[in-house]
DNA sequence: ATGGCGTGAAGTGTATACACTACTGTATTC
DNA sequence: GAATACAGTAGTGTATACACTTCACGCCAT
């Protein structure tokens, strides 16, 4: 299970298309058929990333460079080239000849990380309550119905993932990639800082918050939906255990 | 001038220390004394940052990583890590087997990076002013008159870089290391966009804008504070040219 | 027994070497 | 004469090799 088609794409759902005209028509004149070519360093950042929000690799665990390679049986070279991609993103922290640790954010951090969010996703809500469609809002109940199946069943690693996507397709049908990638990396870390600081918010409860929200939008209601915007965000956070458990240490330590 | 301390820190005013505790006590527990180890990389992605913003590096240019290696005497190795990282930054854009080159942003890109910057400028604006001290309009006032000498005199590059700087002050003073950094990003995008278009936006209206902005803030003035903000980036890019240059193509090979 | 110091191994930081792709210029064919 | 095919070359993509830092174990001295 550590190899092969194993990565599930947990980051971004968007890509980052079109970053230049110049580039995509490019990309698109010449062949668009061959897959592998694309992301040999990019599969290795998106399988440590799975790793990571999956809970497979612990924040503070070391990442070995060496070992990296030979799991994924390749040199060296490109899996520093992951490795600082993924120090861009912030989930690992990359300490001068000492190596890369899946980072370790701390409550401060945490903090900043949900009121910028609050900021980004209260304009979102507001912006797109004004321009969406009923095919738009159709979307997003399926997207919902989507969700439901994911908490109602086992898969872990899937329902977190939809339940942040929920958000980055909020900022997609604004049109704007700008915010739909910055929210991406926000969200990313969102759960890191979840898996570490242990959410005890429910997926039911997300689910629930993300449905009236939409009702929110059906309704054109922008003045509803901004405020369950920011009360959702507030009951993630709220829901954190935000102590840094230091205090583990007098935990673990009992004889 | 190669190494020592020659860098003159264009990009992260607030940089990126303190982003775990652990990495923070361990690196401040150590030595924090010898400056060279960090950054031979961070040199490169430093100058060609500068390069770009003082347009002497201008949009669409070829970046050959070995003419780059022989200019700054290293290894392509470090090259293409800071021509990643400069990828990932938006500066520039990497075509997979052509190589990178300084990114051309497009016209809907700079719209959604305006977009961007006034929904968090907007919120950060409405927030610090509930917040700020007579202390920190204090050092605004100084950060003014710093501009007002830089709009003064000739050094371009200064310039530049300090009436960008403002909007990064006024996230750190917030206190939030998240958002300034979010719109350290966006700022030097804006630079990349500024320089494209060729903004006709004078130094003067915008150091006169920042004055007033401080100005509200001195007195608590929240709603102008915020109007004044959101007038101020309206400015900017209205006078952004905005229509591709590709006009220029038809209009440079007239007879 | 404890604390400082040197030596070794492991691992990161950088450089170099090789493989392979994409462009340029030339030759060939219709 | 124009378009296509081909070979050479420049340059990127990846792997490997080497240098240097850091950490750990052990030794010696206090």
């Amino acid at each position: 299970m550590s190899r092969g088609r194993a990565n599930l794409k947990v980051n971004q759902p968007g890509e980052e298309q079109a970053t230049s005209p110049s580039a995509a028509s490019r990309a698109k004149a010449k062949k668009m058929s061959k897959g592998p070519s694309l992301g040999s360093t990019q599969r290795i950042v998106e399988s440590i990333t799975a790793a990571i929000v999956a809970r497979r690799l612990m924040p503070g665990t070391k990442l070995s460079e060496q070992k990296i390679a030979d799991i994924f049986k390749v040199s060296r070279t490109l899996v520093r080239q992951a490795l600082n991609q993924l120090s861009r993103d912030r989930l690992v922290v990359l300490e001068p000849a000492r190596g890369a640790f899946v980072a370790t954010p701390s409550v401060e951090e945490a903090r900043q990380v949900f009121e910028v969010r609050q900021i980004l996703e209260a304009a979102l809500t507001r912006r797109l309550c004004a321009v969406i469609s009923d095919k738009q809002v159709a979307e997003l109940r399926a997207h919902l119905e989507a969700e439901r199946a994911a908490v109602a069943g086992a898969d872990v690693s899937g329902r977190t993932h939809l339940l942040a996507d929920f958000h980055v397709v909020l900022a997609q049908m604004l049109g704007n990639n700008v915010l739909a990638q910055l929210l991406t990396d926000l969200l990313t870390r969102s759960s890191l800082i979840a898996l570490m600081y242990q959410s005890s918010h429910s997926a039911e409860a997300s689910l629930a918050e993300h449905v009236a929200i939409v009702d929110a939008f059906e309704r054109r209601d922008v003045k509803a939906a901004v405020r369950l915007t920011i009360e959702h965000l507030e009951h993630v956070e709220q829901n954190l255990r935000l102590s840094p458990h230091e205090t583990d240490l007098a935990q673990v330590l009992n004889p």
